[in-house]
DNA sequence: TCGCACTGCTAATCCGATTTAGCAAACCTG
DNA sequence: CAGGTTTGCTAAATCGGATTAGCAGTGCGA
């Protein structure tokens, strides 16, 4: 608590040049502005010494750039799911020398605006403002003030917001591919959602509609028609095995894609009620990697929600956009879909097995 | 993209006076410096109109007050658990109307140095430190420059910073007490340390040592003698699964004190293995209360560790800090320890039953 | 009526950088 | 050798507030 900071007038005074050069010497500008190498190395010696930092507020107050991002969540910015977002996000600014500021609306829109007014207050270079489930959001007013991005969130209203979210419709496909991929044909049940195009829970999840598309093409090209779809009207434990005990009621299942891994602990559940064994006599795929999908016996073979990737992305593309707004201002809402990859792992076989 | 920030200047001009006085009256000031209250009611008129607020980079260049503070853990700061610590700090911080800086070291102490210095740039307030698990950690040279404090962690050499731990001696004494008030008084085992003193893991957990020792006080008070103990080298189901295997080979327990819940995982199913049932034949407690502990069948009665608690009482303990070296600069190094809490359960009944 | 205190406000300075405008010396050129 | 260019560097303004010093105007006592 001692020692005053280094400033930039410190090393002008050790380098025996003004404040002026000093600057023009550390911000590399030197060569260009005709600064003689011995005054450049004088500088350069002192602002080591010294171990000058400059004071990136004293920088943020003249130049209006912070080297400073913020990251809004609407819900728990620090479940499991949303930590390795922020934490992709982290790395990605870290890199480039920024720093995040982190911040929670818990859905509260009132809190939503005081946040984004903080953080507008510290000039923060960019916005990331991001959603704990994929879904649709109302984009609030203050986004404007800034470069923003929108992750794991699409706009409602047209906006000229990007968006960074994960790619559904080919995760849809890669779960369905990968019970083709084994030799499933026939038996196919869908549980969470479908089977029609329009058979998805209630409250717009993009989820559910997105993955019933990539499922349903893939399924239809391989001119395979899924046996069933057992809508579930939310993606809890409780209502996955509900729908598979209906189902079992009534038919023999060969294979389950279940819409999420919480839905799936439900379906392993059931089909154990029946005495079925996974994968021997039911194969069952399902969504999100969710962490207990590795810890469920046998191990849930599922599509990951790239949550990390999701976090970089989305600071990619914050970069691009605060680089963009420099130069010409027209940003047109483009969408970036991160790969859903597949995590392999025990709960599916062939069905001949 | 557009309009320029409102100002004080732009304040001042709408309402007739000199930004000296908007200043004055904006920090509320105005009153002991003789403001009229004519002019007062002019000036927070046009700053309402206008919508004026602060560029708190500005203040923070002249007055060296960022309301901001940085939050640096060593570990995956975004795991579960140190998801719960930021929030708990999080919305500590909002309350007073400071944001959080979130960084990552991810056990490099290099990239610790470059993550304070970061910070340091940016003129944060305060520094909190934090741990994943409950350790002791070497103070990094950087910490002297700003107010700061330690969260679940303890510095290896003596050091003024103040610290905030669990309490996991009287978690200890809550675990054991819990097995006491059931009615146990015999066939109690310790599974991943004890039941000595000095049988804990390698590595220096703090919570072995402090757990035990609490365990240890209370059963000693009742006048009960731990049946067994059990050193994990490591607190994963492996081990658990493995130590009270080896248990149940030579003896049959009425209870387990497990050192944590991953270990008691692992007792589940060895327990499930020789037939046992939780609690009628044998009762088991834990802590930590990670999410497993409610996905567990029966349900796991568990003390918690409080991670949101203790997220928030950091920045407590920060804004002390604060506000001290303002006057003197006499900190202690004073340890706080929150309570962690028992969650009571399914797996605790009475020997009798 | 002069001098002093008080009232009510403002000019000027500062924080630590960046950036613009410009100056002195050296160097050409005709 | 006057006049223009180039070289190499610096003074001063600026960002948006907080703070210090101080300045008019009024009231009042002597």
């Amino acid at each position: 608590m001692s020692r005053r900071r280094v400033t930039l007038a410190d090393v002008a005074k050790i380098a025996g040049v003004s404040p002026t050069t000093a600057s023009l010497v550390l911000s590399g500008r030197g060569r260009e502005l005709r600064i003689s190498q011995d005054v450049e190395q004088r500088v350069l010696k002192a602002a080591a010494e010294l171990q000058y930092r400059p004071n990136i507020v004293s920088v943020g107050l003249r130049t209006g750039t912070t080297r400073t991002i913020g990251f809004i969540s609407d819900t728990v910015a620090t479940s499991r799911l949303a930590g390795d977002m922020i934490k992709g996000a982290l790395e990605a600014a870290r890199e480039r020398g920024f720093m995040l500021f982190i911040g929670e609306t818990e859905g509260d829109a009132e809190l939503e605006r005081l946040l984004l007014q903080a953080m507008h207050d510290r000039q923060v270079d960019g916005i990331i403002l991001a959603s704990m489930y994929t879904r649709t959001i109302r984009v609030p007013k203050g986004m404007a003030a800034a470069p923003a991005v929108l992750l794991n969130a699409l706009p409602k209203q047209p906006s000229p917001l990007p968006s960074v979210i994960p790619d559904e419709i080919e995760a849809g496909r890669v779960a369905a591919k990968a019970l083709l991929d084994a030799g499933h044909r026939e038996g196919i049940h869908l549980i969470g959602a479908g089977p029609g195009r329009r058979n998805v829970p209630p409250g717009g999840s993009v989820a559910a509609v997105e993955r019933l598309i990539g499922i349903r093409e893939v399924l239809a090209e391989a001119g395979v028609k899924p046996a069933g779809g057992h809508v579930c009207p939310d993606w809890q434990p409780e209502y996955g095995l509900a729908a598979t005990r209906a189902l079992l009621q009534k038919e023999r299942p060969r294979a389950l894609i279940c819409f999420n891994d919480r839905v799936a602990l439900g379906a392993y559940q059931a089909l154990d009620d029946f005495g079925l064994k996974v994968p021997a006599d039911v194969s069952v795929v399902s969504f999100d990697d969710h962490p207990i999908a590795a810890w469920m016996r046998p191990q849930l073979t599922t599509v990951a929600l790239p949550h990390y990737e999701l976090g970089r992305k989305a600071v990619d593309v914050l970069f691009t956009e605060i680089g963009r707004d420099r130069e010409d201002d027209g940003g047109e809402g483009e969408v970036h879909r991160v790969p859903m990859p597949i995590r392999v792992r025990e709960s599916v076989a062939s069905p001949g097995a």
